[in-house]
DNA sequence: ATGACGGTGTGGCACCGA
């Protein structure tokens, strides 16, 4: 079973380069994020065409989430339960596969601008909200992923620059920290469990020749749940997209469960 | 580094992203 989480920054611009990726990379499972529109323009009938089910959750302008499976997905959630919260983030759902439901956690991390403003506050309370809610659904859905665009650069060689950047946005202690309560729910980082090339970025700014010149950070993660981590065999990031003709800042990371 | 680059909105620049 492959799982693929892709931030693709405005679904109205990007649909053929998802349509184009889905025909080389026929994935099981996509999460979506910053789709940038709402529901009723959501293209339902151009996913269904390519072989996928879909569920959505958008909103206009900002955010919004989307998750696009082979098989239907079920048992749909919204955001963070008990969390009120205006924006759409969040998108929950389980597909079957061979070997057992899967529960498919697909988030757009809150970005956080930086420490001390209010939209680091915001960051800081639904990280910690996520984490609340995620220990009673992986205790209900032992065969969990947590997937997206994590706005957290885990560790100093998840970025391009950790000395220079340390303490600004996805480089603070209190965000690392954020992804490390993540790790003690019995998550595990996929991409991770295997080598990987040095310097290895999902995301580079658009600005400044920053993908030719590689700087960029490593955001987007795909977590396993204790009960799956025995059964990944691969994790990739695909740059090959961000080589396109009006590429999204984001390359799509890709995870094989045998 | 103040900026850049790209997407959206009811626009003629401001905002947000990372």
């Amino acid at each position: 079973m492959k799982i693929a989480t892709w931030n693709i920054n405005s679904l109205t611009v990007r649909l053929p380069q998802v349509l184009d990726w889905l025909a080389a990379h026929p994935v099981d499972a996509l999460g979506l994020q910053e789709l940038k529109l709402t529901d009723d323009k959501f293209p339902f009938a151009a996913l269904q065409d390519a072989g996928y089910h879909a569920v959505a959750f958008g909103q206009k302008t900002y955010n919004g989430v989307a998750l696009l499976a082979r098989s239907p997905l079920r048992d749909v959630v919204r955001n963070i339960p008990g969390h009120g919260d205006a924006q759409a983030r969040v998108l929950a759902a389980t597909v079957d596969s061979a070997s057992g439901p899967v529960r498919l956690v697909n988030c757009y991390f809150v970005n956080g601008q930086a420490p001390g403003t209010d939209k680091f506050a915001y960051k800081m309370l639904w990280l910690q909200a996520l984490h609340d809610w995620l220990r009673s659904e992986i205790a209900q859905h032992p065969r969990l992923v947590l997937l997206g665009d994590f706005n957290v650069a885990p560790e100093d060689r998840d970025s391009f620059d950790p000395e220079g950047l340390r303490g600004t946005i996805h480089h603070t202690d209190e965000e690392r920290a954020h992804f490390q309560a993540l790790l003690a729910l019995g998550l595990t980082d996929a991409y991770r469990l295997f080598e990987q090339p040095e310097k290895s970025y999902s995301w580079w700014d658009y600005r400044m020749l920053g993908f030719q010149k590689n700087r960029g950070l490593r955001i987007d993660h795909i977590l396993v749940s204790e009960a799956l981590r025995g059964a990944v065999t691969a994790c990739t990031i695909d740059r090959a997209p961000r080589k396109n003709p009006q590429p999204s800042d984001h390359a799509p990371v890709m995870v094989t469960l045998g």
